[in-house]
DNA sequence: TTAAATGCAAATGATTTGCTCTTGG
DNA sequence: CCAAGAGCAAATCATTTGCATTTAA
């Protein structure tokens, strides 16, 4: 089942910062101006559920999918909010079973490294100032 | 400066639950009840401001707050959605320098250790079923 | 007294849903 | 033809804000 779904799905694939629905959503607009926001949330959904696109943790509250599936973590810069990916395999890489808790199997890792990215470091009037919500302002 | 202030920072004090907004608001209000939900949310947001408590990051848009401030991690269910707190110190333990992204300065980790607890494990009719949103409800 | 904190209600922003209309199979 | 998908608008939820009132320092 599948007409912008493409659109969408090809969208997100092709965007490494991890978009929102919103971002998303304004970039596919120009090619399909009747897509609803709607619509590409109800995609992401299905799309999430069957297992093509994952939603990645963020302490912000916006939803921001990746449809990068192979084992990999997430660097954050806390200024720009800038979300990249690495390779930092899985599970046995990080000592994973030992997780203190009783009766508890663990599954899967979620890691996201926080700092500051290249673009942002060094004071306030720096190079690549980015858009993306430099934390709270909702 | 503080009233209502410490009656709320108990109380997430004295939960292990990371609680949202909203909990802790219905937690503290015997007590209290003319304390409003938004009052809860700027206590809360200011406890932040000043270090006292942390966001914990979600994957459903929900805010959950922490006022364990020693050096620690997650580990979250993903039936019930609770939250537990594990001792895994620092980012020396995680080799963390080793992100590969040129340029950016690495300054804390959050780790989160996704799988099944055990009141969770062994099918949906187990044991202790918990109330907490069992993911996508809003 | 006096800026900061609180309450309430209304405003926002993100995400979801109801319902109708299309459309791919 | 027919169920699944798309559109649009209205509904929900979590969170924030405006403003008048209260209070701790």
């Amino acid at each position: 089942v599948t007409p912008q779904r493409l659109t969408v799905y090809r969208a997100l694939a092709g965007d490494p910062t991890h978009p929102t629905a919103d971002t998303l959503h304004a970039r596919v607009r120009p090619g399909m101006p009747s897509l609803s926001l709607a619509t590409v949330y109800r995609i992401l959904e299905s799309l999430e559920r069957e297992g093509l696109v994952r939603r990645v943790s963020t302490v912000d509250g916006v939803a921001r999918f990746d449809a990068n599936l192979a084992p990999h973590q997430h660097v954050v810069c806390r200024v720009c909010g800038q979300i990249m990916d690495i390779e930092v395999k899985t599970l046995a890489e990080v000592s994973l079973p030992r997780v203190g808790i009783p009766g508890f199997v663990a599954e899967a890792l979620d890691i996201r490294i926080l700092g500051t990215c290249a673009s942002c470091e060094g004071g306030p009037s720096s190079p690549a100032r980015r858009s993306r919500k430099p934390r709270r302002s909702k």
